[in-house]
DNA sequence: TCGACAAGTCAACGAGTGATGACTTAGCGT
DNA sequence: ACGCTAAGTCATCACTCGTTGACTTGTCGA
């Protein structure tokens, strides 16, 4: 029995065709509208379902499980980091929707949330020697530097590369990051 | 004589202006009207000087010197990338311009250039060892994952570390990245 | 002083926006 | 078979957008 008219499968087409439209366009450049129309449905439905466009917004920028990376060490929370942004499920592109939302609506808020969540302290736990929150973020910006270079740079040689392929230079930026620079540390506790 | 009506001094006060939206709120988000009333004038006068929104922009965004990377040792190219990415002068935000204008207009190729440009080619000609062009976008990744934090991702610790604290932790990643990732190398040439 | 030319303003256009509420229709239980 | 309810549509509102062409006003040379 196939079911015609589904609540939950038109939400859920509205949903994916919403992620699809913010990573591509960014909040502003995309309109209800369009994501409807990619959904095959009348725009109305959007705001029956989700309130407002900025409740659309929220629900297809919504991270399912927050709490996935935490306490996991370094190298190993990199990876995992690098598998979620840089290769997203199909399109899904969440990195592209956030950045290209910026200013407006949740869009910050969001951002800091899915880049700098909770887990972010953990992993500074885990680090030795001198300046363990810097040190964190910036893992998380070496991930976000290739997700973006893969998803939002076209073109780009690093978007035609497979994980494994990458996996060997991303472990040794971890490793330049989770070491202490060899040479020249300038004394912090004694 | 300090002149009230200055065709030069307007069109770069709505240059300034028009950076300023554009990597706030992308290029959808930002409205010819907008632009104008910061710079103090009439939105009809973007239309007398850059032709259309989208010329706006192209003059907004345009790189004064796109040679000026050319040649450069992997290390230096690093360090001037960043600064020119991730400590851009005075609000000008060239990286968060450029992505948050996605898919639109002169956006996409815009971004490719300045991050792409001709001196990719000349840094991985200077890397020994495999992968010369995939490492090189790695360095950009690099850099453009700071910026990306630093400029587009609120309240991050990186967004007030000033450039010298950061610099011993670029250096790190640099190094592993024009180095050969040791250990587990696939023999390449013999 | 005054007029010409450039710098800047004004009002308006058509198209598209988010949003609303009344409407239609498909599918199920009885 | 039929009506009730939820799923989906339609027409429309008030507004903003980019863009245009006619208009006004400041400034400088003669």
């Amino acid at each position: 029995m196939v079911v015609r008219r589904d609540k939950e499968a038109t939400r859920a087409r509205l949903l994916d065709a919403a992620r699809r439209r913010f990573a591509e366009h960014g909040y502003a450049g995309t309109s209800v509208r369009a994501v409807a129309g990619d959904a095959g449905v009348d725009a109305a439905l959007v705001f029956r379902y989700f309130g407002s466009k900025d409740g659309l917004f929220v629900a297809a920028t919504a991270d399912e499980d927050p709490e996935r990376l935490r306490g996991l060490p370094p190298e190993e929370f990199a990876e995992r980091l690098l598998s979620m942004f840089a290769y997203p499920p199909e399109g899904a592109r969440p990195v592209a929707a956030l950045l290209r939302s910026g200013g407006r609506a949740a869009g910050e808020a969001r951002l800091q949330a899915a880049v700098c969540g909770p887990y972010l302290d953990d992993v500074a736990g885990t680090l030795d020697g001198e300046d363990p929150e810097l040190r964190a973020e910036l893992l998380v910006a070496w991930v976000l530097g290739v997700a973006v270079m893969r998803g939002l740079v076209p073109g780009t040689l690093l978007g035609r590369t497979d994980p494994d392929a990458l996996a060997r230079y991303s472990r040794a930026v971890v490793r330049a990051l989770v070491d202490e620079p060899e040479g020249d540390a300038r004394r912090g506790s004694p």
